[in-house]
DNA sequence: AGCATATAGTTTGATAGTCAAAGTAATTGT
DNA sequence: ACAATTACTTTGACTATCAAACTATATGCT
């Protein structure tokens, strides 16, 4: 097998194996991907608009506007109006959300650790350089 | 920020932006990610029975079973007996079946070419090292 | 051998996620 | 000033999903 078929493969794995666990781990606290994910994105990257939010996740508004709706219900996430724009609403995570989304960046953190256990210090060098530079060419 | 926190950073958005491409991906053929992502198992590992694939999808037999019917409707799967245990059933691709996953599998191999592109020999081989001890270790 | 238990798959009923399209309100551009 | 655009919500239809009940087969125990 090609080299580069080798490689395509291993990140068809490893998308795979990170899909699952995500899976695993967001269903036995009894959430939902979409939640979690939403709650992700927000957590990095602050409270943004609607419309970037739905962008982001790869949903419509209409889809996120139910989303947040039981969000904002489960104390997560609250609404608040643009200051320039009065079409927009900005969201963000409430206290609880930021807690969530630490506890669940934690786990995060953990899995790295476990998974790049067995790499020495020159494999994790050049593994974040790697992983840089392809977040870079998407 | 910690090395191992960067790296953790740099393997979340790894993951969401691949995540993102194959959702787009799937839906401008108009499939869904569930029914591309049974395509992909199998195409890649071969005839299974449904308790297996259901495991590896992570989801209920009940859920594939209705996957499954819609899949064999368009022509991609066929079920045929198992043959040592009559409870079972193995599902497989047909030749349709199989051309979509190679069909898939391609523009795989294209991102992955287009992503690793900036990466010289050297870190391409650690690149594959590294994922297949991380895959090794989930 | 015979029966209880476990396993494989299907069906069913309920719920959640999704989109497209229509509707409301505010902004932008000419 | 007003037409076109943008941001968000609502609505209706459809799909994915699970848990639980169900059928058929296999396994294990006495």
């Amino acid at each position: 097998m090609k080299d580069i078929e080798q490689l395509n493969h291993s990140i068809i794995e490893f998308y795979d194996k990170l899909s699952s666990w995500e899976h695993a781990v967001v269903r036995e606290k009894n959430f939902s991907l979409a939640q979690i994910h939403t709650i992700e994105v927000l957590g990095s990257h602050g409270a943004m608009r609607m419309k970037e939010l739905a962008d982001r996740l790869g949903i419509t508004t209409g889809t996120l506007t139910v989303q947040i709706d039981k969000l904002v219900n489960a104390g997560f996430i609250a609404r608040r109006p643009h200051e320039s724009d009065r079409r927009s609403i900005l969201v963000d995570l409430t206290d609880s959300g930021r807690h969530l989304y630490r506890e669940h960046d934690d786990l995060h953190l953990a899995l790295t650790q476990d998974i790049t256990a067995n790499l020495n210090k020159d494999e994790r060098r050049i593994l974040q350089l790697c992983l840089s530079k392809m977040n870079n060419e998407f």
